[in-house]
RNA sequence: GUGGUUGUAGCUCAGCUGGUUAGAGCGCCUGAUUGUGGUUCAGGAGGUCGCCGGUUCGAACCCGGUCUUCCACCCCA
């Protein structure tokens, strides 16, 4: 028989062991800020029901949704009727009812509205899983990525806001990026524009429309707002806002006049101000914050606040984004449960990281010292020095045959091992060794404990 | 989901208007060097040209389908 081709499903990667490391090393350091920002962990299934899942995307997001087909025998209660119209939409309940998680915001709700008992509001944890969107590959877009969500539930308060700004900060300081943006707005600005241009209600179109200002001009975006529905004189009333810019304080007055007519645009902007008053309350300086009113990003469940972080010298999309959701938990039966959070996408942040050679070189884990094996009799006598070794937190390993040493340097090699250390019948002879520093080629002789204190 | 694009050795890529045994560089393996790698030298292995089908005397090359990659749209981390 012949052996099949081995292959990936679309969009979905393998990490091997350099890939790894560096993204343990992402999650380390935004598990430890998280941590550091007092939130717990927690872990969802990877399966939720559909009926948990459709609803909260939108129409789009739906459309994304990776559905399992029902176990057992499928087809026993798909209609006729839809079966012999090739109906896939209608047909869909009827042989599905899970699917894979498309976020990790929807599946933390649930969780939340099944265990209100077991938790004091406000309830804030954090999450780093896999999450599936059926979405078309393309560079930093996979089907299968993780996220690291920290979100928190049951309070109002504009902290929560700023501190996300803070939480993103750090992260990527610690992680050396320099070049990047936050944008902040307000789902409610958003509504206020939309009430002002006499649309009252369709801030969903409008986001999506003005979202694609900076790729297709003014001018195209007037086209499609027409398209949608939109008034002769809602362009005259959108430009304005449009114009904004300089630097927050400067948007902030403008949007303050330009919004004077419109009570949740005035909501919005009052938000938005006081968490930038209480950014600044912490006495820590973000100069990548900006406050963009027409950044329209983030999932249909968002109502206030919307962060969104992007590169701005590598050609990626956002690598992080949020935004407070006031009725999520109560599309579960939980209402006036409002949250809060954010999303670090380590997929695309570890491809700008290596665009920009960001990595640091000990991101990648391997041993400190590989034990030559000279001969059977010698690796024997080795074991009792590689227990020590390992005894003391040491990473060491012992070739595990006698091969050439032309061979056993070669593998130390190319696994990053930095020392080697030579252990054959004349070193246990006199009790000294010869440990050998790959990259300078310098080779000093110690005893067992000596190299335990060099190498420690 | 719509339109386009890509696919040749482990990697990066050549391969003329279809014409015999498909090449290079790097990497890999062996030896020079029976216990000291990274340099050098000598040799060697490795490809059903993404997959399936068609046209043709003959296909890596032309045509169709399919998968994959990347791009645009849509949307998003």
């Amino acid at each position: 028989m012949a052996a099949q081709k081995p292959g990936l499903a679309r969009g979905t990667r393998d990490f091997g062991p350099v890939q790894m490391s560096r993204r343990n090393y992402l999650f380390g350091i935004i598990r430890a800020v998280f941590e550091k920002f007092g939130f717990q962990p927690l872990e969802t299934p990877a399966i939720e029901n559909l009926s948990t899942l459709t609803g909260k995307y939108g129409d789009e997001g739906d459309q994304l949704l990776f559905k399992i087909l029902n176990s057992g025998d499928f087809m026993k209660n798909a209609s006729d009727a839809n079966l012999s119209e090739r109906n896939s939409k209608s047909i869909t309940p009827e042989i599905s009812e899970k699917g894979l998680r498309y976020d990790l915001t929807v599946p933390f709700a649930r969780y939340v509205v099944m265990n209100q008992h077991l938790h004091t509001f406000p309830f804030k944890r954090y999450q780093i899983q896999p999450v599936w969107r059926a979405d078309r590959p393309q560079k930093g877009r996979y089907r299968e990525f993780f996220q690291c969500d920290a979100d928190v539930v049951g309070t109002n308060s504009l902290l929560c806001e700023a501190e996300i700004v803070l939480m993103i900060k750090e992260v990527f300081e610690k992680l050396g990026l320099a070049d990047y943006s936050i944008k902040l707005n307000n789902r409610k600005i958003l509504s206020g524009i939309a009430e002002l241009m006499g649309a009252p209600g369709k801030e969903g179109p409008l986001c999506v429309a003005i979202d694609k200002l900076d790729k297709i001009g003014e001018e195209k975006v007037f086209e499609e707002l027409k398209e949608r529905g939109f008034g002769n004189d809602a362009a005259e009333k959108l430009k304005p806002f449009l114009q904004l810019s300089g630097s927050n304080a400067t948007i902030i007055a403008g949007l303050e006049k330009l919004l004077a007519g419109s009570e949740v645009g005035l909501l919005g902007l009052a938000e938005l101000k006081e968490v930038m008053i209480m950014v600044e309350g912490f006495g820590i300086k973000v100069d990548q914050l900006a406050i963009d009113p027409t950044l329209a990003r983030g999932l249909s469940y968002y109502t206030g606040c919307i962060f969104e972080v992007k590169p701005t010298s590598v050609q990626m999309g956002s690598i992080c984004g949020g935004g407070r959701y006031d009725d999520l938990t109560g599309m579960f039966g939980l209402p006036n449960v409002s949250g809060v959070g954010i999303s670090f996408g380590i997929d695309r942040i570890y491809d700008v990281l290596d665009e920009l050679n960001l990595f640091p070189a000990e991101s990648v884990r391997t041993s400190k010292v590989l034990i030559a094996n000279f001969d059977e009799a010698s690796a024997m006598k080795s074991l009792v020095v590689l227990s020590k070794l390992r005894e003391r937190g040491i990473a060491a390993e012992l070739y595990p045959e006698s091969a050439k040493l032309k061979k056993q340097f070669t593998y130390a090699e190319s696994k990053g091992i930095p020392y080697l250390l030579m252990a054959g019948e004349s070193e246990f002879a006199l009790g000294e060794f010869g440990l050998k520093n790959l990259q300078s080629g310098e080779q000093k002789t110690f005893t067992v404990d000596q190299i335990i204190s060099e190498l420690r």
